[in-house]
DNA sequence: AAATTCTCCTGAAGGC
DNA sequence: TGCCTTCAGGAGAATT
């Protein structure tokens, strides 16, 4: 499922192949997404050339001359470079063709959003609440530790809560925790300021690794051959529940938390 | 105000 | 083989 490092990784592989390029008409194929996509969206892109990309969050934001294109690719969305007249298939939603080849949006589950906003994206509904991204200056323990101490929320909940961080979903979430040897379950006033200070620099090693491996096969990403690039990330904990932790042996556990399957190994993260 | 639960959707996996 | 149930998850919306 596309998490930070996946949007990161997309964004840097579609751009070369869209910056400067003007659009020459959308097809729109299933409206029905998340949220509609606008039916003004075709008239208002057309004829636009793309200035920028940009991601916030899980959010892509792709600048036109006069105008945002803003995707969120939900959990099964793909976002990928096709030439021109490839035959669509099931779930092929969208087509943005542009002079040279289109970017084509593909989403089975539909949980994804493809948006306009002739306005600052950022002050859009969906973005101007989001907290911090991970991997800048500001995401650090005094930031952290600033929502911690108050807060009864389990860490993993408040890790994955996108008003104060984004981007990090299940996968990332449990995999820093891991790294940080937290307890997912940790009441997050519990949290020392040093643990803080772990978690953050845990996180950002997590994102930062996976976007890495995002980069090595990012020529295969664009050509829409083989698999995202961050799967070749090794887990240490994520789907992983009844296997012994790689660290401890330890047979790793599963818990539920906000409906979400947790995984963690119980002597690493007491 | 904060914390938890619900909701959308499809495909994969497991059970019988 | 085939049909059924269960599960997975991003994140806004609704509810407690």
């Amino acid at each position: 499922m596309p998490e930070l490092p996946e949007v990161e990784t997309i964004k840097r592989g579609i751009l070369p192949h869209i910056i400067g390029r003007t659009l020459q008409c959308v097809k729109v194929r299933r409206r029905d997404l998340r949220w509609p996509i606008p039916t003004r969206l075709n008239n208002e892109m057309m004829g636009q050339t793309v200035q920028s990309a940009e991601r916030r969050g899980k959010y892509l934001l792709l600048y036109f001359t006069r105008g945002c294109l803003i995707i969120h690719l939900g959990m099964s969305g793909r976002l990928y470079r096709v030439e021109h007249n490839t035959p669509y298939q099931t779930h092929d939603h969208v087509d943005f063709i542009f002079s040279e080849g289109s970017l084509r949006y593909h989403d089975p589950r539909r949980f994804g959003a493809v948006l306009w906003t002739t306005e600052d994206p950022q002050q859009h509904p969906l973005l101007c609440h989001l907290g911090v991204e991970p991997l800048s200056a500001e995401f650090n323990a005094a930031y952290l530790y600033g929502y911690t101490h108050r807060l009864a929320t389990p860490i993993k909940t408040l890790l994955m809560n996108h008003k104060i961080v984004v981007g990090v979903g299940n996968i990332y979430a449990a995999e820093s925790l891991f790294l940080a040897g937290i307890h997912p379950q940790c009441v997050s006033r519990q949290l020392t300021a040093a643990q803080c200070q772990l978690l953050v620099k845990a996180v950002k090693q997590v994102l930062n690794a996976a976007i890495e491996a995002g980069g090595t096969t990012l020529k295969d990403f664009c050509n829409g051959e083989g698999k995202p690039g961050y799967f070749q990330v090794k887990l240490q904990v994520y789907g992983r529940e009844n296997q012994p932790c790689f660290k401890c042996q330890t047979k790793l556990q599963k818990i539920i938390l906000q409906q979400r399957t947790t995984v963690f190994c119980p002597t690493c993260q007491p």
